[in-house]
RNA sequence: GGUCUAUUGGUGUAGUGGUCAGCACAUUGUCCUUUCAAGGCAGUAGCACCAGUUCAAUUCUGGUAUAGACUACCA
């Protein structure tokens, strides 16, 4: 009998979505597609104290950009709302209490004070296993401990206290992880962990189990920190008497730091320049250069090639095929595929795929992704036409959408020849290879361009005429362009590559980049006639 | 410290009791070319280590090492 498949992606709001999460949310949206099941995103909020403002709107804002559409959430609703923990606090008590009746937790009036002085005490006398256990021969003040008349003592003063799942010791707790395979604790190891804080809100733990009960969750698929408190859910499970409906369990491989030390997290973005994010997000609260993360969507990378990354960071399709768009993963994904080591996030890989996506788009859907990467004003002055054309002469050297504005500025500007990167590159052409060359003192680059210039002396003749020819020709296409200016070089027996140099370096500021016929033809013939010009004044200055 | 999980080139991965250990990214060279890319071709580089099982082990078993996760009234 195969029970309809139910996945739930259960982020807590206390910051940005990072891209492990995101990672879990699509393995999680790919299995429920494919088995036709339902996909949920449920925010568990139980920790008020970490609360972030916005965090919530963020992740479904962040999944929306990816096309990861819920079929239940906060916003979408469903027949089993409210998906919000918070909002469904009144009902935890009850399945607490519940095991408490059956005696399979307890009530326990330890202050958080006195537990943390407890276990620096027991780290001072070197044990650095400290765990709070009924049967440990500890002084805890619980249920366990007390008669049930002391108990109700302390519950009548309202005093504050916890409900903790009691485990039993010398048990052996197994189960089957559908990546992992059979994998099982020794209950001696576990803490009778908090089910019901002080403040009335579930922990964890509680929380997860009850609501993929109820919400009859099929399968849980979660990151690999989740696998040591594996065995406390099973526990849960029993202790409710619903170890018939327990999920199945898989634990996904955690995405790493690049360099390998620990998994991935928000201050690595920054340390690593890479995006780990998948949209920007300020945090509330925070003052300076930590507030602000960067995402991938506004690095300029695609959704599309994220989730294709994503994918294969720690699933493959063992037939070395790398390309899928979101309907292709939904049919060859497989749990059993997914591998178990921790990946390393591949940032490389990540930037080439985007490339790959960027370069198989057409033109005209390129100028519509393109646009909003441009200044506002440049939005305006440009059609779409225009973009296209700058995309076609841009999208096999650039990485982000983002680029074809940064890359390709002289597209969109007069070309800046005082520009830093050309520096460098104007002042190893001057050195002719000769490892120091006083003239490298020149200080800027109008200087060196004018020392490049004077050094072919025919060629700034020949230029005069050149202009003259382009500005007379009517036929403005790139193959025409192309003719003319071969023949030119023919007839004046010049080098074409010191023609070509020039002529890119007058249109663009730059000594390499886009074919110089195509640059021509995009600029169109007023524009390369005045920016030759401009060319002209600038070496004249 | 304890528990758990993992280990194929620099990275992501495929794969098998007998393979020239495959692919991709990155990297190097080369072709194409006005440059830079893109693309083609070629190259460098890998089964963590030690035992055991076996005619044979990268593949199975055990141990070691290393790495990571967890070890909260956080998720």
């Amino acid at each position: 009998m195969n029970k309809t498949v139910r996945v739930r992606f259960a982020p807590s709001p206390t910051g940005a979505l990072h891209i492990g999460g995101v990672r879990t949310a699509l393995y999680n949206y790919l299995l429920a597609h494919q088995h036709k099941g339902q996909f949920i995103v449920r925010i568990e909020d139980t920790d008020q104290t970490r609360f972030v403002a916005g965090a919530e709107q963020y992740i479904m804002e962040a999944l929306a950009w990816l096309g990861l559409q819920p079929d239940e959430s906060p916003l979408a609703g469903g027949s089993f709302a409210p998906y919000r923990q918070s909002d469904r606090k009144p009902l935890y008590r009850q399945y607490a209490e519940q095991l408490v009746k059956n005696g399979k937790a307890y009530y326990a009036f330890d202050t958080e004070e006195e537990l943390k002085q407890l276990r620096a005490d027991e780290e001072a006398k070197g044990n650095k296993g400290f765990r709070y256990n009924a049967y440990a021969a500890y002084p805890f003040r619980n249920s366990v401990n007390l008669s049930a008349q002391e108990t109700q003592e302390l519950l009548a003063q309202n005093l504050p206290y916890v409900i903790r799942l009691r485990v039993a010791p010398h048990e052996i707790i197994a189960f089957d992880d559908l990546i992992r395979g059979h994998v099982q604790y020794n209950s001696n190891e576990l803490d009778d962990k908090v089910l019901l804080k002080s403040d009335g809100m579930p922990t964890y733990h509680l929380a997860n189990v009850v609501d993929d009960y109820l919400m009859q969750i099929s399968h849980v698929i979660r990151g690999e920190e989740w696998l040591p408190s594996t065995p406390t859910h099973v526990l849960l499970y029993r202790g409710f008497g619903w170890q018939e409906s327990m999920p199945q369990f898989a634990h996904l491989p955690l995405i790493l730091r690049p360099d390998g030390k620990g998994k991935l997290s928000k201050r690595d973005g920054a340390k690593f320049g890479i995006p780990v994010f998948p949209l920007d997000f300020v945090l509330p609260n925070v003052e300076g250069d930590d507030a602000f993360i960067k995402g991938f969507r506004e690095w300029g990378f695609e959704p599309a090639a994220v989730l294709n990354f994503l994918a294969l960071q720690g699933w493959s399709n063992n037939d070395n095929r790398e390309f899928f768009t979101l309907d292709e993963l939904i049919s060859h994904f497989k749990i059993e595929n997914i591998t178990k080591a921790g990946t390393r996030f591949d940032f490389d890989k990540a930037k080439w795929f985007n490339q790959q996506y960027l370069m198989k788009y057409d033109n005209a859907v390129l100028a519509a992704k393109i646009r909003p990467f441009l200044p506002a004003d440049l939005q305006a002055q440009h059609d779409d036409n225009y973009l296209a054309k700058v995309a076609n002469a841009l999208k096999e050297r650039v990485y982000f959408l983002a680029d074809y504005y940064n890359e390709g500025k002289y597209f969109f500007h007069l070309p800046d020849f005082e520009h830093k990167d050309l520096q460098a590159k104007l002042a190893k052409e001057t050195n002719e290879g000769k490892k120091r060359d006083l003239s490298n003192a020149l200080k800027t680059n109008q200087d060196n361009i004018k020392k490049l210039v004077e050094r072919y002396p025919d060629l700034k003749a020949a230029f005069v005429e050149l202009i003259a020819g382009i500005g007379e020709t009517a036929d403005f296409t790139e193959t025409h362009l192309h003719d003319l200016v071969m023949e030119f070089i023919q007839k004046h027996q010049l080098k074409t590559k010191e023609v070509l140099a020039f002529l890119r370096l007058a249109l663009s500021g730059q000594m390499q980049g886009t074919s110089v016929f195509e640059m021509m033809a995009i600029f169109g013939k007023t524009e390369t006639l005045h920016r030759l010009q401009h060319f002209a004044n600038y070496l004249a200055k």
